[in-house]
DNA sequence: ATGGTAGAAGGTCTA
């Protein structure tokens, strides 16, 4: 079974860049991030009949937003990270598909957090992490099932994953309260699946579209997937960054990234 | 220190 992830920055921009890429990575799963979409305007005919695929969103005008592409039926879909009432804001999705063996997909977007420091965003990344530790917690006492949490994270695990980490150490996405929060989350068993598998330099995800990141090659690796212990992590076979994507025409600022599981 | 770009909007907000 092949899961991708995929920052979009918005559907409606990117639905050329996203079926051409589809069309030749051919994911079973796809988890998509800013899709800056309502429910109702997300397109989901459209991959329907180009890739057959189910469609599940949850989506939000103008920001945020995750959606699920599967070729497999998405079963039991959850929207919205449990642990807030009051949060309004759409970045997290749930759903089972069942292939040789079942995997929970979980899809998120995770907020970003900037400005710091003092500022409300922080305070709501970190709470938000706190929640998806809680969650990660709760479908790992469930032991019948494998879990992945696949999507952007919004942190920069490693100085390793940033082509200047120099120019991030105050940033939301790197200063030590983020990445602690984010070693908490992996600290109950989880599998980082690139890292597991690819220990090269300079493996990125993310390029800024401003200050020519993406010719420098001034990127930063922040979009993940974590894998339960031990069964899901032992299932995996294979990782990758589709990196020229960044390239072509009218690109997101972020490229998919995909896993091969044996399930 | 500032502003640079992009997207959903059709004014700013978010990143």
């Amino acid at each position: 079974m092949k899961i991708a992830s995929y920052n979009i920055n918005g559907i409606k921009a990117r639905l050329p860049a996203l079926t051409a890429w589809l069309e030749e990575a051919k994911p079973d799963v796809a988890i998509l991030q800013e899709i800056k979409s309502i429910d109702e305007a997300f397109p989901r005919e459209h991959f329907e009949d180009m890739g057959g695929y189910s469609v599940e969103t949850h989506g939000q005008k103008s920001f945020n937003g995750v959606a699920l592409l599967s070729k497999y039926p998405l079963e039991d879909v959850m929207c919205g990270l449990p642990g807030d009432e009051e949060d309004e804001q759409a970045r997290y999705i749930e759903a089972t598909v069942v292939g040789d063996q079942a995997v929970r997909i979980c899809g998120l977007y995770l907020p970003n957090g900037n400005p710091v420091p003092g500022g409300p965003k922080y305070d709501y990344k970190l709470a938000w992490m706190e929640r998806l530790r809680t969650r990660a917690k709760e479908l790992l006492s469930k032991e019948e099932i494998f879990f992945m949490a696949g999507g952007d994270y919004n942190i920069i695990p490693q100085a390793e994953d940033a082509a200047r980490p120099e120019d991030w150490t105050e940033d939301a996405l790197f200063r030590m309260d983020s990445r602690d929060a984010f070693r908490r989350i992996v600290n109950l068993g989880l599998t980082d699946a690139f890292r597991a598998r690819n220990q090269a330099a300079e493996q990125y995800t993310f390029w800024d579209f401003q200050r020519g990141s993406w010719q420098r090659n001034d990127g930063i690796r922040i979009d993940h997937f974590l894998l339960s212990p031990p069964e899901c992590a032992d299932l995996l076979t294979d990782v990758g960054i589709d990196k020229e994507v960044r390239g072509r025409e009218k690109p997101s600022d972020h490229v998919p990234i995909w896993i091969e599981l044996a399930a």
